[in-house]
DNA sequence: CGGGTCTGTGGAAACGATTTCATGAACCGC
DNA sequence: GCGGTTCATGAAATCGTTTCCACAGACCCG
């Protein structure tokens, strides 16, 4: 194989000094723009390409950051378009992302980050972006590496600990009770939540419902719903339990379009209608959203934005070479569907199991 | 934050050369034990970590691999299997494996290979394991970044082109044969191959059940199967094909184990037992097969040791500089369950269309 | 016109390891 | 005892960048 060629053949080349030359890669701006040509031409011309490995000992940064994403079997969707988010924004400003699984493991001990430790042992990058693994004990695993990090997903920042660092998150609550509005403004009253509120982002999510309910001069009702780690199939679980209970309502706001995926099935099983009998709402506006049928009324989380706005924050701290503070919350939207409509003029028990109230 | 310890300061304070330090660390068999002893000290004492990124640019292999793994829908399960023996084999001899799934695009072009090709370029990886994504336009990349590559898989050794390098793969051909030896043997005569032959590895498997009835002096059947992607579902529909097309069959190949899956959840919607009244095996020795009900006489690939496998025979190609041309083929192992059973006495359509013909 | 600031530039010093090469000591066999 | 081999070792060269610093020339302003 042929030597690769090196900066000080392409500045011989090009009768200018290394520093120009690699100041011509770095910082064109502050140097004169025919020198740049000149430069330019040379490097095409022998084929020069630096060499990464030197680069990265003469003081660089890597150009490349980590995202940790988790291969928990919650909203993977919206995960992904987190992930797309993040690329292009890294793509714009020029810096590299490696992905990273971590296994889930919330109840045992230390989740498998090892792949980011090393590479940030081994100084190959600049900070990590952790995708929905915020548990305490990545954030500790994390804190130790002294690398720049920022976190997206909330699941610590309304314990006890804050969040030590920067983080990004969509306001939840505000969006769970928007949904519960619009199905209170459509005339609903009898509103049931599912969600395993044993995880956090369902318990915020019910936060939100609580609060509509409580405006409206209503007594919100316990959550139903178990075994969350399986959206779809607790939301199957969920709407059968409402409906064997004989519990009267005439709309549910699910915690996650997965989990109201499974609860209209569940509502088709009993020949119910969506939304002719039974409004329902959604969280997420994941892929299958859309796809539903009917059409999923649900809360959009912007999960690109959230990506993009990850790779900037990190980006900075990089640029500043410290971790940095920022908290960013951004809004989310509620996107009417099909899914829900007015209501019945009774309640969907009453109709199901007393025929003869049918006026 | 404290400037890190450098080798030049535990020498001095060893009080030897800094070659000597870098002996211990890396030939310590030509050192004097007594001053290995004397330098580990002083590594312990003043907390000395060896600099990555000096160490890369000194004429070191980075000690990473990249292990390229497909995202495509097919044995996943056997996938992580593959990978797993590739980690632990790779801990064993001192490498890391950093992840990267590929984007499988068959039809349209080029597949997402940008991180392997991003870090070779870089000089962070010695070497690439793909791992059922031996596809020509992977290959073809992966060839033009002259780095070592072993590919497991074969999809592409039947072919006209020769895979290039060095590979990995199991006897799927043989494994098939067994399987339906084993079908014969239990005196099975009517036996038919489920499975999409569009798909490289289907047809291999294909080939293997051809070949062992055309030794039983049987006419081989003409496989079932189409859009293959979804394993599950393929073997679903094929089930249903043959019951309603009313062909008789006393038993199946699955080119899968999840395409048996499949095939066992339609034969049990038409009421019909495994394996009193259908016998099936399957293929691959996926997680599901043993949680099968019942479980699944299947053939195993031995997925753990083809990714100790590959990682030996990336690990000698990198210690050579070059790429090499072993190619392995791993047996495979029939594992008899409980889906196969002796045949009754008369094929599945005569007693399932027409009761009058039961003795 | 002279002193200051600003630009553009090149030589050389890092960066922190590995590797080469020379050296001296120990050991071996005749 | 002596040339020759082996062993253990350290000084210095090397890897290919980036960055520091000095310097020359252009430019500006009073």
């Amino acid at each position: 194989m042929p030597k690769p060629i090196t900066i000080r053949e392409v500045a011989a080349d090009a009768g200018v000094g290394t520093a120009t030359v690699s100041r011509v890669l770095n910082e064109p701006w502050r140097v004169n723009p025919q020198t740049i040509e000149r430069v330019k031409q040379s490097i095409q011309k022998l084929g020069y390409k630096p060499n990464f490995r030197a680069r990265l000992l003469a003081h660089g940064n890597s150009g490349m950051i980590c995202f940790l994403l988790s291969n928990r079997p919650f909203a993977h969707a919206v995960h992904g378009q987190v992930l797309q988010g993040a690329a292009e924004q890294a793509e714009l400003i020029g810096i590299q992302i490696v992905y990273a699984c971590c296994t889930y493991d919330a109840d045992t001990q230390p989740s498998d980050i090892r792949l980011p430790q090393l590479l940030a042992a081994r100084g190959l990058i600049d900070g990590v972006i952790l995708a929905g693994t915020n548990y305490a004990n990545i954030v500790e695993a994390m804190e130790q590496l002294e690398l720049p990090y920022v976190v997206f997903g909330t699941n610590l920042i309304n314990d006890d600990k804050p969040a030590p660092r920067s983080a990004v998150y969509v306001d939840e609550q505000e969006g769970s009770r928007r949904a519960t509005e619009h199905l209170l403004a459509l005339g609903h009253r009898q509103i049931v939540f599912i969600g395993d509120t044993s995880l956090p982002w369902y318990r915020r999510r019910y936060q939100g419902y609580c609060d509509a309910m409580r405006e409206a001069n209503l007594l919100p009702l316990p959550p139903v719903g178990k075994d969350g780690a399986d959206a779809v199939r607790m939301g199957e679980r969920s709407a059968r339990e409402l409906l064997c209970r004989g519990d009267e309502f005439t709309a549910l706001v699910a915690g996650s379009d997965r989990a109201a995926h499974g609860a209209i099935g569940a509502l088709r099983e009993y020949g119910l209608k969506v939304p002719e009998q039974i409004s329902i709402v959604g969280f997420d506006d994941d892929e299958i959203a859309s796809l539903e049928e009917p059409p999923l009324t649900t809360v959009r989380v912007p999960a690109d934005q959230v990506g993009a706005k990850c790779v900037q924050i990190l980006n900075e701290a990089i640029r500043l070479g410290r971790s940095t503070q920022e908290k960013v919350c951004l809004p989310v939207e509620l996107v009417v569907r099909q899914s829900t409509s007015i209501p019945k003029t009774q309640t969907i028990n009453a109709l199901y199991t007393d025929e003869r109230s049918r006026i």
